[in-house]
DNA sequence: GATTTGTATGAATAAATAACTATATAACCA
DNA sequence: TGGTTATATAGTTATTTATTCATACAAATC
């Protein structure tokens, strides 16, 4: 509850200057993971609480094979679980950190369009 | 100088759940840009300080034409600004945000492989 | 055992794109 | 003007991959 994380900006720029070349890989086949907005928008339903396939294509309205797929993919690379009860297999969120870089670029992306947008009006007047 | 940025979970989760239908295939595409390792290669000299596109071919060993089509690709999206120079072109990183998504992503994909390590281990005595 | 239900998987297709080669543009200098 | 340097861009190829359809598997129920 009340889960917080600090970032300290110097830390960082260290840190990426020292990524092996090995690491710059894995870390974009994780960005990869997070780069089509089918996964993404299952990756959202996740966020609220674990759901069976079926849930997720209900909500989500895509193919059930579709939808299996990219859970089986996401669950290779072990960013959700998976729990099998019966007939259902219920996935939830394995990494916390795939909201968090979610919830940055996603606020990222909105100051990067206000910007444009506010550009654009000082170009009309 | 030290800034620094703090994220509570509750937050990220409320956020994540509201994102409408387009936000999510601009995040997906934002990811897109650092799901190649090309990409995250030049990002990490830019993380020094900027470069021109004839330093960057030099530090990351990849040819001209490829390192400047990603560079192009990579301004269009707004993740990097351009400054000219006479005949150099300078490149640096425009959206701090970037460097935290890869920050937090590659802790999170080490501990991932610490993890998958020890379970290795326990399995194997 | 047969059937139903929930999930996974194989094959095929279409679309996206990273990298390469060759060439173009554009700024500087002689 | 001609030549040189730095960067950008076409055109092409090869690879990856998201999606769909059909089917397989696996657990429950009858």
């Amino acid at each position: 509850m009340g889960n917080k994380i600090t970032i300290e900006e110097d830390e960082v720029k260290k840190w990426n200057l020292r990524m092996p070349e090995e690491m710059l890989t894995a870390v974009a086949n994780r960005f990869k993971l997070l780069s089509e907005p089918m996964r993404l928008k299952i990756i959202r339903t996740l966020c609220e609480s674990e759901r069976t396939v079926q849930e997720i294509v209900n909500e989500i309205s895509a193919s059930q094979a579709n939808v299996s797929k990219h859970l089986a993919l996401m669950h290779d690379n072990g960013i959700v679980n998976r729990r099998k009860e019966g007939l259902k297999c219920y996935y939830s969120i394995a990494d916390n950190s795939i909201i968090f870089a979610c919830y940055l670029t996603s606020k990222s992306v909105v100051e990067n369009l206000q910007d444009r947008l506010s550009w654009l009006q000082k170009v009309e007047s």
